[in-house]
DNA sequence: ATGTATCCGGTACCTGGGTACCGGGTTACC
DNA sequence: GGTAACCCGGTACCCAGGTACCGGATACAT
């Protein structure tokens, strides 16, 4: 009836017991009933959100969204104007792909410099005939994950 | 004939002038001449520098790989057991190859979820319909870049 | 010679997702 | 009822790649 205990519930998610205090600050789980003596008693379904969690996180979405998320499963009562998962996750397709793209041109450019042989990138910066863009691009900064 | 000073190679190169100076505490660029009153002045070749780590980066290499490269550049006569540009270039590649891989799957789940027309996450989690790997692939840690 | 722009070194902070350590209190099992 | 294993809150630290702030000194143009 207590519930399962925060060592528990980490093994069974496979996660660190630090990692269940930390999600709590985030507000990705919520505060769990306490015993007598003030130890966290988990309901037995904790095991399945820390599982979710992962999964999420695996598709590539933050803690934060993944509390949204979470939250928006939570008090689903209709309005709320942030989108749904289904929104969620287009956008996050769309990252993806943008992601993909991004490091499609990254692996052309090594596949170029591997066949070119450049063997030294000082040279090469000088160079005219190294196919690597030294002319940086320089202002699309920061690509996501 | 005194050089550029920080600023002037900051602007030049496109980066931050604090970034000069951390890239001189990482040993990514060598230290240069001081004025009499100890400011920093730096020959014109360190903005082809600056410009080739930036190439770098985008590429994939972290700063201290970078320095590496610049460094078996440096002193390159001979020996050196650390592989060169090429060979390194090669691995990056297939580091890349992997990343793009990892991608590809996510970006199929995703895709999956949105046909699916998946709506809650722990809905999702609870039936056995859901195309999301909630029984976590778990172990294969931490994706690069 | 003076005003303004720039630079100095040192230190602290940022993002994101945790992990580690501490001294002391609680539970569980025999 | 002892004792081992666990858990508590709080704080500090890790990764990478920077950025920001500070008081004070320098450089350069006029």
């Amino acid at each position: 009836m207590a519930g399962l205990r925060s060592g528990q519930v980490a093994t069974a998610a496979g996660v660190n017991p630090q990692t269940l205090r930390y999600y709590e600050r985030r507000g990705l789980i919520t505060e769990p009933h306490r015993s007598i003596g003030g130890h966290r008693m988990y309901p037995p379904e904790t095991v399945t959100i820390l599982r979710v969690i992962k999964a999420a996180q695996r598709l590539g979405f933050t803690l934060d969204e993944i509390a949204d998320l979470l939250d928006a499963t939570a008090h689903r009562h209709g309005r709320r104007a942030d989108a749904g998962l289904p929104e969620r996750a287009r956008v996050k397709l769309a990252e993806v792909d943008e992601r993909i793209a991004d490091l499609t041109i990254i692996r052309a450019q090594l596949a170029q410099a591997v066949a070119a042989g450049c063997h030294d990138l000082m040279t090469c910066a000088e160079s005219p005939d190294c196919p690597l863009p030294f002319a940086a691009i320089a202002d699309r900064r920061r690509a996501a994950t």
